[in-house]
This record gives C-alpha cells, structure tokens and sequence, in this order.
DNA sequence: GTCTATACCTTGATAGAC
DNA sequence: GTCTATCAAGGTATAGAC
C-alpha cells in the first residue's frame, strides 16, 4: 500500500476548500491542511511541490472553473434573462451553502505582503462576474451605463451579504440577495 | 527616558488598527506591530497584558467608539433624514479612506477557531448599524418590513464594496456605494 | 514604561525509508 | 505515493535590567 493515490484529486481540492474558506489563507496551517486531508505534511508537498501556496492556488483555480461552468456559462447561455439569473441564484446558493460558507476572493485578497500571488486571479473573477451580470442586464433591456452599475452593485452585494452572513452568523443576509437578484439586475421576474 | 510613556494610547491603538486592518489577525505579527508603533513587543505586553488578542479587542473597541460617535449618533440625531444619511456617508467615506481601507469587521470575523473572541461584538456591532439604517428609512416614511430589508442591503453594500473594492485593487466600487446609499435607504435627495 | 535577551512552540518545508 | 523524523525560521510570550 501507499504506492498508489489514496486520496482522488477533486477529493482533496474538495477538502483543502473547504478548510481556506474556513479559516483563510494563514488560519490554514499546513498541520490543519494534513489533518483534514489525512494525509501527511510531506504527502501534501509531493502533491503540491510549491506547498501550500500552490494548495491555495489550485482551489482558487478549481473554484473558477465550477464558477465558469455553472455560473458564468449560464449567464451567457440560452434561455430567458430571467431564467438564467433564476439558475445561477440557486447555483451561488448551493457554492456558498446558503451563505454558510465564505468566498475564497474574500479571503485571499489580504494575505502574504503587498504582492500576493492571488491578486491577479482575483481581480480577473470579480471583473468576469461583473460582465457576466452586466451582459444579463443589457439582454434584459438596460442600457449600459445603468447595466454596468447594477452589475457591480450585486457582485458587491453578492460579497457583502457573505461578510454579514458570517459575522451575524445568520443566513438571512444571503439568501435576502439571491432572492433579490433578479430585481438587482432590473429582470422582471 | 523610558520611565515615563513615549507613545499616547491613541495614537498605538491607531498604528495597531492600522496594521489589522492592513494584514487582518494573523498576517499581523507581534514583530510587525512592535515596529509600526516603535516600541518592543515587550513593551507592547506591558500595555496589553493579554497580548494579541487584547491587542485586537482594544483596536475593535476603538472602532466601535468612532463608529457610535460618527456614525450611529448622526443617524439618529437631528436633521433631516437626507442630512444625517449624507454626513454618515462622508464619515464612512473617511473611515474606510475613500475604500482603501478594509472593515475589521470582515477581517476579524475568520481567525482564532470556532469560538472567536471577537464574534459578539462583530455581530453586535452588525446589528447596531442595521438597526440605525433601519431606522432613519422608517422616519423616511417606509414601512417596517421595507426599511429592515434595505438596512439590510445597505450593510451589505456597504461590506461587500470594500471587498471588491480591495480585490479590484478601485475606489470605484466603494463610492458607488457612498453615492447611492440615500437611496438604497428610500430617502430622497 | 521601555529595553535587551531569551524561552518555548508552531510554522512551512525537506530528507530518506518503505 | 505515503510515511516518520527532522530542520531552520518565525511565532507568541516572558524575565529581568534600567
């Protein structure tokens, strides 16, 4: 035994998600990562060479990837303006747990000095979303000034009612903005 | 020398929540906060017996004072509701420095494990600042329900565009939030 | 009240056996 | 591919002189 993979690999994305959106990038100590994963330190950086930055880097990538494909896709797939905001409200309701658990773009954004590795990534998933919105809202009949603003204003929404779901400890402020999203982007529902 | 204090408690704690709210709880060091007060991380002990933690609790405290001071106290003082909503908005705009600034309230609601010393007055905090906003809509003239849901919002709004703000590495988004936040709140301007 | 010096632990990371 | 054992560095915290 232990010559072959005894964790899959979406299994351990899985895993070290769920313990950075937990406790964020320095709270996820490599011992904690080892813990949750069950496997050892030294397993973790064979898998990972460039250790636990890498470990971050991955889940953000993962998270982007299940952010283009039921996300970003629906936005710009076939099907009514109001059917795709309806699809991707309970697609972000299902990433997020129904508010319980944290965005990664959050958690990342204050971590190692002032050049963090993420920062790029980041930027380039909050500016997708926005468009992403900001596309919906035009198809439904918003000109592009008032699109453009919508959409930041329910990416910002989107976060801030993570942050409040966090803090207050209550899924109330979360699912308040998937109900309202629709409405947000100015889609009749 | 050295007998008598070389630095005003306002001015530590204000180099401290600087650093906090620059790194979050983890990314600030004890080496980090001894050299952006000048003092030796003993001397930091001597002031706050409870290290780190104590550390951040006196920076929370400090916040919560300024934010009853400029923030909650002109909400429910005199005025017009537009009056008080539109000197909140500049108070905010200087406490969060136009978005560069993050929230403690964000980046202290995800360290020390489950039991975070700092959750109750996170989420008191939270719901102090709903319950205003709530509040001043109602004297606006909406209906209970209404101004809570846009208090709510409002707070949101207010989390999640300094998140985006910090990740889209823009002011934008943030003065977009100062600017609608009348507004958001059913009051006319 | 602040300092220098240090104790002790946890961190991220590596070496080498199986 | 995973393990045990270990490392140097940096973390929080303390002792004791001035």
């Amino acid at each position: 035994m232990a010559r072959t993979q005894t964790i899959d690999d979406d299994v351990l994305i899985e895993r070290l998600s769920h313990t950075f959106r937990a406790v964020g990038y320095e709270g996820a100590s490599l011992a904690r990562l080892a813990e949750v994963t069950g496997l050892q330190k030294a397993s973790l950086y064979h898998r990972f060479p460039d250790g636990k930055r890498q470990m971050a880097e991955a889940v953000l990538l993962s998270a982007g990837d299940w952010f283009n494909e039921h996300v970003l896709g629906p936005l710009a797939g076939p099907g009514t303006p109001a059917q795709r905001v309806t699809a991707v409200g309970r697609a972000l309701d299902a990433f997020y747990d129904g508010g319980r658990k944290s965005c990664l773009l959050n958690l990342l954004s204050q971590p190692p000095g002032e050049h963090s590795p993420f920062a790029q990534p980041i930027r380039e998933m909050f500016s997708a979303l926005i468009d992403a919105f900001a596309a919906v809202a035009r198809e439904a009949g918003l000109g592009d000034q008032d699109a453009a603003d919508r959409a930041v204003r329910a990416v910002s929404l989107l976060q801030g009612s993570l942050v409040l779901a966090r803090g207050l400890d209550s899924a109330m402020p979360f699912r308040a903005f998937t109900a309202s999203l629709g409405r947000e982007l100015g889609i009749d529902q």
